[in-house]
Order: C-alpha cells, then sequence, then structure tokens
DNA sequence: CTTAATGCAAAGTATTTGCAGATTT
DNA sequence: AAATCTGCAAATACTTTGCATTAAG
C-alpha cells in the first residue's frame, strides 16, 4: 500500500504534477477497496471520512487524472455513473452482470487473443485495449424468478 | 421495412401497449439509420424533422420500452450518453473504438462460444448477452500521429 | 515565488418524473 | 368509457467549469 502511494507520488513528480493530500487520499480510498468498483461519489464519500473538507470536483479531477495516468481504467456498467478500477494490463478480465440484481462479478481470462488478431488483420484495427461484459443471471438469481422489475 | 413496423404493432397490441404515431415514428427513424448508433437526442431530431410536436420525453420512454421487448439494445461508448442498436441475437457483433477520432466500427463474430461456456461452467452464471468493446487506432488513424488532445 | 490544484457554487448534459389533457383500444 | 400515452416543464443525477484562494515544488 505504502509502496502504491509512494510509486503514484513519483509518477506524478515525474510529470510535473503535484502530489496533493486530496490525490493521496483518493488512492488510499481505492487502495482500500480493490475490488470496489466505486463510483466517483462512492469514492467522495470515502474520503470525506477521513479528510471532510474534500470537494467532489477534486474527486472528478483526480479521477481524470489517475485514468490518464493509466492508472485507472474507467468502465460503465449501465448504472448512470462511471466506476473505477485500477488498470491490470497483463490480466484481462471480463465482468458478469447480472441483470435481476445487478451484481458485477470479476472472470480473469485471456481468451481473446485469437480473436484479438483476426480482428487486427480483417480491419487493420490495432487493438490497445478491451471491455467485456457478460448480461446474464448470477447463481443467486437463477433459481429465483427471472422476472425483471 | 412495412413488415418491421407490422411487427411491431403485434407485439404492441399483444402486450396491451399502445400503438401510437410516436412510437412508429422512432421505429422508423431507426429503420432508417441501421448502423447509426443513435442517441436518444439524435433520434430525437430526425423525429422532429416529419413528426414536429413529438416530446424528447417521448422519446426515451419510447426507447425503454424497445428495450424492455428487447428490440433494440443499449450500447454505451463513452462518450456521455446512451445510444441504440437492433437486438441481433444471432449474429454477435463487437465494436472497435478508436481512441483517436472516436470512430465506431462494428465486427461480426461469433468467437467467444469457448470463453462463454468456460465462464458458465465456472461461475454458474447464465450468459443472456455480452458486450465487448475494443479500444484503439483505427487503419486511418494509425499512421498518424497517435496523441490524443 | 511561480504555477498548479483546490473548494465552492454555478452551469452543463443526459435522463426521469408529475401531471393535465389527448389518444388508443 | 377506461386506460394508456403524450407534451411540457420541472426535477434529478452525474459531471464539468469559472474563479478566487490555497498549497506544492
Amino acid at each position: 500500500m505504502q509502496k502504491k502511494i509512494t510509486e503514484l507520488r513519483d509518477r506524478l513528480t515525474n510529470l510535473d504534477y503535484k502530489f496533493t493530500p486530496q490525490r493521496r487520499a483518493v488512492l488510499e480510498v481505492l487502495l482500500k477497496n480493490p475490488d470496489g468498483h466505486l463510483s466517483a461519489d462512492e469514492i467522495y464519500e470515502l474520503v470525506k471520512e477521513n479528510y471532510p473538507e474534500m470537494g467532489i470536483a477534486t474527486v472528478y479531477r483526480t479521477l481524470d487524472l489517475l485514468v490518464k495516468l493509466d492508472i485507472l481504467q474507467k468502465l460503465n456498467f449501465g448504472d448512470g455513473c462511471s466506476r473505477f478500477e485500477f488498470s491490470q494490463s497483463e490480466h484481462h478480465h471480463h465482468h458478469l452482470i447480472c441483470l435481476k440484481c445487478g451484481k458485477f462479478i470479476e472472470v480473469r481470462g485471456d481468451l481473446l487473443e485469437k480473436l484479438e488478431e483476426m480482428i487486427t488483420r480483417e480491419n487493420q484495427f490495432e487493438i490497445i485495449n478491451h471491455e467485456l461484459k457478460f448480461y446474464g443471471y448470477c447463481s443467486d438469481c437463477r433459481n429465483k424468478n427471472k422476472d425483471k422489475e
């Protein structure tokens, strides 16, 4: 944890960004909730617990910066706000989104290589990243009634 | 085109929804722009050309209904609004999104079966649909400078 | 001391909702 | 006639922006 924070400080200072307590606080919240898929507002609420004077605009600006530095990835689960997780350049992973209860489940897997190769070849499109979401019913909901709403 | 409209009328009346000129007009715009990935607002503007009294709330409500009936699928390309396309239960297709110019390219392909099987087996998650987006650089942009902004 | 970053409040978008009146069945 | 649907405007939700002040390097 301390290591990650030092890493961020170095990344920032190297690029002439400043290492502020607010930026540190956002990173700490993210590190404490590694699988949280937190939204900006959720991060804001958590940061405020230790840092009551934090403003939401700073959270948004910090998140933008962390995405730009490729420390975070912005995700969209279709629930009306962006959510964030640490970029994982090595381990591609996908999301299972339950259509009934809305639960997010993470799946690791790198089975897209062949597909990527084909797409690159056929479309001359250079793939940098991908996002894969599966919608369906999680084990908890499968046995219950599947009707929405 | 006429066939699709009749189909919608029947679907609606069968489920005790009403077949209104507004709903018809939204469907017509979508049928005329099959690869448009139109947003609610773009649909609204197009509908207004022939139907100036249309209200934007009706567009949103109609799109919600069409998604609920599984006629449309709601997509998110991360540009701040939802976009819509006809559901394609047979031909799964994916989107290539250029990080530089923002162009969307559609790719057809059904290479995810193995991955789906594995996920279903390992997570007891019943997959109904998926959304796959590749981010990268399209052929037009590959040769140009890749720097963003 | 210089420049970037912050907090606040206001502004901007996209979307949703309440409701009276219009329309479909 | 009964129930749904519509348009409008107001409300909401998320995010961005302007600006005076504060803080980092």
